[in-house]
DNA sequence: CTAAGTGCAAATGTTTTGCAGAATC
DNA sequence: GATTCTGCAAAACATTTGCACTTAG
């Protein structure tokens, strides 16, 4: 009876439906602007951030600009509805990824190129209840960020100096 | 040849001395100002931000005071040395600990009060170094901070209002 | 002496917020 | 038609930085 074995899960309802389904019970509505940011997230699997977004949405020749605060608005509530959630900090943004559809998972992140790197081990979460039973702790969620320098980063000890990946 | 089994670690030389080393190596100099930020974070083991920090080094009847500036910039060079380490974020603000002369841990982060329990399981860190080995990837450290409630944060079903701890 | 460090005030950069007009239910 | 939204510009806030003066080695 394992949650999840494969690298994504069948989903009953569409983020979009979901995200209208959250906003009714918290008798919120759902306006153009918030259809077009679910869609937009859910677009792509990528692993994203505010501003990144901002600019996605930009780009799209949709009837309307959606503004910055909105974007702002909307992952607050879409990560309420548990339909995103933050990964991970980088450059000073909060990282988000998709928490709806997708299976559970942490991520090794590249100190010097930033790239993440998805894994999965069920033995991790299993172990963190039974940490939090014996601390009468009720985990909700758990964030993990393993450190270090993936392998391009790490492998070219000195041969030729690696292409810079600045501009 | 477990790496530490016990709540602290024996510690060759003092975190100032250590620190001192660190300088040295970066030709930067110990300073009135980073001696006392040092001594101050080790005096004790709680969790502390930038801010706290600030605080505690004002209330000392030491010679002079230490401005907010020199704080953050000690912050980030303790961090180097490996002395301290962040833990995780906090209403916006980056949480310290000790990283030296302390096992290696993970936390429980109370996501109503706000409280920190520590924990260790070697098993964490030595699956992800396997998973890391099969990506290639070289560890250098991880950062796995569970959400929850705490025993006494879930406990109260709701007997009676719980006490707030707003003021 | 010279390179490095400090304090101050100003800057940075992300995220939040107040408000007036616009839109949903 | 009332409540909720949006966009804008301004605010908030933690952290960083430029600069002139101090200080360690």
């Amino acid at each position: 009876m394992s949650l999840t074995d494969l690298a994504s899960v069948d989903v009953a309802v569409s983020p979009v439906e979901k995200y209208r389904e959250f906003l009714a019970t918290k008798s919120l509505r759902m306006t153009r602007e918030r259809a077009i940011i679910v869609e937009e997230v859910f677009a792509s699997h990528e692993h994203f951030d505010a501003d990144t977004l901002v600019q996605r949405l930009a780009q799209r020749r949709d009837s309307k600009r959606v503004s910055r605060s909105t974007v702002y608005r909307s992952l607050n509530l879409l990560e309420e509805a548990g339909l995103v959630r933050k990964v991970a900090r980088q450059d000073d943004r909060d990282l988000y990824e998709h928490d709806y559809g997708y299976p559970q998972h942490d991520h090794l992140i590249c100190q010097r190129c930033g790239k993440l790197i998805e894994f999965q081990r069920n033995e991790i979460a299993e172990m963190l209840e039974q940490v939090a039973r014996e601390h009468g702790f009720r985990m909700e969620s758990h964030r993990l960020e393993v450190s270090g320098l993936c392998n391009e980063c790490c492998s070219p000890p000195s041969n030729r100096p690696k292409k810079l990946n600045l501009l």
